[in-house]
DNA sequence: CGTAGCTTTGAAGATTTTCAACCTTAGTGG
DNA sequence: CCACTAAGGTTGAAAATCTTCAAAGCTACG
């Protein structure tokens, strides 16, 4: 089943309209149609290069929360956008536990680590109901062969994702653990901004757990740091519910965004 | 001034033959014929399409130990391959003080992070004498547009380093400080091992100070973890020349090495 | 030979983790 | 409809790890 393009409303109150009818047209919402289209891959692109690039994307039923995307090991086929909701990227440690690698908000590409060896070097799951987009990989890159604009768009978004790479690398190596949730919340903040939701007051869609396993904290840290910056007046938390109170504090809590190539990389 | 592509050669021994005539068939050293081809991008090209590449490729003089090879906000124009020698590049924190992102040691790519948005996040300086090849990004995509498999290996290549940053990452989150110098060892190991040079017997080209900024630790902490590796009969450590005594047991010391896409990425 | 830069080592101090207990909420079934 | 349970979240105290500060040793270079 194809899944219409709905964007703008939060994932919380998002049903899945399973056996209600939808018409051709919605079922049929393509790239130039999608909300997502000045964040995603048809950036930049001539109307017509979109049209090719939608030919190629298929867009399956919804995930639940708890649904494997993909996991660690198997075959790389597909880049993925996620079009609504949010995922995260793990892998296992040797003592059984998750490690974090990424959470995915939408208009966010996931895979691309995979292209390198064939295969996903980790599993992503959603963290709550979860729509994505799914490209094809090989006819991606037969499709940029051809189009210039295309082929730069998916190079700058993997040199994007090196650069934040690089700016959690630096953060996790120079920071302390206020610094790391501060810079954590702001960059929560400013992906929800961009995409039109309110960058003050969202929901956290991870847990305590899974935020101390990405920031390299214990689950305990981050919650002792929420009371903090809430006795503090700088947030306020309830359970998943964040509402930023003063932003500025917030960012100056954060030396510096260090944004940067990092680390080897032999062809 | 062309520079012949030297190999195989320790650089604490390179000298720059400035007023030496090199014959032309020395000078014009092609990709073909240059031992880094397995490893450079040229890998898994058609002869021809070397020859493609080779025309693009610029060999500049060598740069001397501290010279800089680009700056933090220089508009973004070349990618550049190691050829000999070492290269950091790092980042100013608020403090003042130097980030180091990475270490990039011959055959290895720098510059990735800046087709994003065409400039430098960050400074790259030589730790050693050392070559690099300067390939005119614009050229490359144009080239690349017309060659498939030369697509294919740059999409390889960005995420390669994508999936070394994920590794980076989750060591910075999770690993002890042992964890991170013994993972270190590890990474140089393998990375010179695959050039050709000694996988148990190699001079580091950093200060600890360099590696600690580089792991998220203090300068103190690594000298004191090296004596301790010393101890312990794993390493022998004189200065910068590192003589790695029981590999398996420095591998041992690293729980885990998690390879995996992460962060978020919104083109 | 002297100096500057890098490295090593020690001891005190700060930060973060671990362990443990308790609280809250949402979902389940009687 | 309410009690129960499981999962997630909060809080406290002790313990471990790492950093900071300080001093001294070593090497290379002029």
């Amino acid at each position: 089943m194809e899944f219409p393009c709905i964007t703008r409303q939060s994932t919380e109150l998002l049903t899945v309209p399973d056996k209600i009818v939808v018409s051709i047209d919605k079922i049929k919402v393509a790239c130039r149609d999608c909300s997502l289209s000045t964040l995603c891959l048809p950036m930049g692109l001539r109307p017509e290069d979109v049209d090719r690039l939608d030919a190629i994307v298929k867009r399956n039923r919804p995930l639940q929360r708890g649904d494997h995307l993909f996991r660690a090991g198997e075959p790389f086929r597909n880049l993925y956008v996620v079009k609504t909701g949010a995922i995260k990227t793990f892998t296992q440690t040797s003592d059984g536990n998750e490690q974090v690698v990424g959470f995915h908000l939408h208009g966010e590409v996931l895979g691309l680590d995979a292209i390198q060896d064939g295969s996903h070097g980790c599993s992503a799951r959603a963290l709550e109901t979860t729509a994505v987009c799914e490209l094809p990989f090989e006819r991606l890159e037969e499709l940029a062969s051809g189009i210039p604009s295309l082929q730069h768009q998916m190079f700058r978004l993997l040199s994007k994702e090196i650069g934040h790479e690089a700016e959690m690398m630096a953060l996790l190596g120079r920071g302390t653990a206020e610094e790391r949730v501060a810079s954590f919340l702001l960059s929560l903040s400013e992906r929800f901004k961009r995409r039109g939701f309110s960058a003050t007051d969202f929901f956290l869609s991870m847990s305590r757990q899974e935020i101390g396993s990405y920031l390299g904290l214990a689950l305990e840290t981050v919650s002792r740091l929420f009371t903090r910056l809430q006795d503090d007046k700088i947030l306020k938390v309830e359970r998943r519910h964040v509402q930023i109170l003063d932003i500025e504090r917030l960012r100056s809590m954060v030396s510096q965004h260090a944004a940067c190539e990092a680390h080897q990389a032999s062809p």
